[in-house]
DNA sequence: ACCTGAACACCGTTCAAGT
DNA sequence: ACCTGAACACCGTTCAAGT
């Protein structure tokens, strides 16, 4: 191909940013370096991207596609067991795709004008919503508002992931599977959240 | 003063990159900036720290040593109540330092040998192993390995604390204050911990 | 429309030299 | 022992110029 019109330069960006985060972490990506493995000058991921912090925030809603993705897979048909299973997916998603869930939430440029990547990550996050009416009107989950019961599920896996992703977990000596853990405690929050 | 000696060069710069961790978040925070406001040259801060990385590891440090110090303050006896204060204390301390959490939770230089700030950390976490031990021989909590009980109300709390700093409860419409939710969400949890 | 090349301001880090 | 000044490599961003 000729050194002009890289075809997908966009999408070539994108892979080589997510490569350079798996490498060296969210903080040691560097625009010039993704345009570099991308085969163009410093100068032109700007024809695609506004800034360094806008191609992170494409990175970011890639991953919410996939996270959103991986918690549709989840088919279990009892509301309780759907619930375990879907905190169950998310954190082994996290986990598995540890650098990418640090710049999904890390310290970003997530000012109200860029909430490009907001739409992904509601969907993701109304698949969780979606279970807990589904509990609810099966009688598993008492009646309220939904973000009562989605608001400390959340958190527990957010922080689960994070925890085990940072290395905070192991740094105290916790080595237990964070799945296991996720598992145990939204059974735990369910039954709390019971009649 | 003359411009040798600056007496106490090394608090000057901690200080200094609290005020701009807190101004421009983790990610706007530059040492020569630091050494700016200290005074001095930006070669100057190399005669305390090894590199930024490791000013940013002093500021994580001064943050556990301030959060350890709020859970110390929590003086309720009774076993179960006393747990939910302590994640009252927990998230109000991250949430009024909110950039300093996020650099002590950050995608920092916690290798190993960096070890410094788990000092501090664990003693932070000691607090609530310890609170944890005692409403096990008070027969609040069932017999068990103290962990299994610690690992999910630290990531409840840890989850809570960094979405909201991050605004990502905001994005979603949740606009419950997070230490309400960690009272209820702590209680929930200690009653799947009894016998 | 898409990309290059050169330029600018800024930063992290090193090191010889100053007090 | 503690700090400066100059230097180097690198980066984010802009812009005129090339195809």
């Amino acid at each position: 191909v000729s050194p002009y019109h890289h075809g997908d330069l966009r999408r070539a960006l994108i892979d080589a940013a997510l490569d350079l985060v798996a490498e060296n972490g969210p903080k040691g990506f560097s625009l010039t370096e993704a345009a570099r493995r991308a085969g163009v000058s410093a100068a032109a991921p700007y024809r695609h991207f506004a800034s360094k912090d806008d191609l992170l925030a494409a990175v970011a809603e890639q991953g919410f596609d996939q996270l959103h993705a991986s918690l549709s897979e989840v088919e279990e048909a009892d509301p309780a067991t759907r619930l375990v299973a879907l905190g169950v997916a998310y954190v082994r998603w996290a986990v598995a795709h540890g650098a990418q869930y640090q710049v999904m939430f890390g310290t970003g440029s997530k000012r109200p004008e860029d909430v490009g990547w907001m739409r992904a990550g509601e969907r993701a996050f109304a698949v969780l919503t979606g279970a807990i009416a589904d509990a609810q009107a099966a009688g598993v989950i008492r009646a309220g508002g939904v973000l009562e019961f989605a608001t400390p599920i959340w958190a527990l896996l957010h922080g689960l992931a994070s925890l085990r992703v940072g290395g905070d977990l192991g740094h105290v000596g916790i080595t237990e599977p964070v799945d296991a853990v996720a598992a145990r405690a939204v059974a735990a929050l369910l039954a709390s959240f019971a009649c």
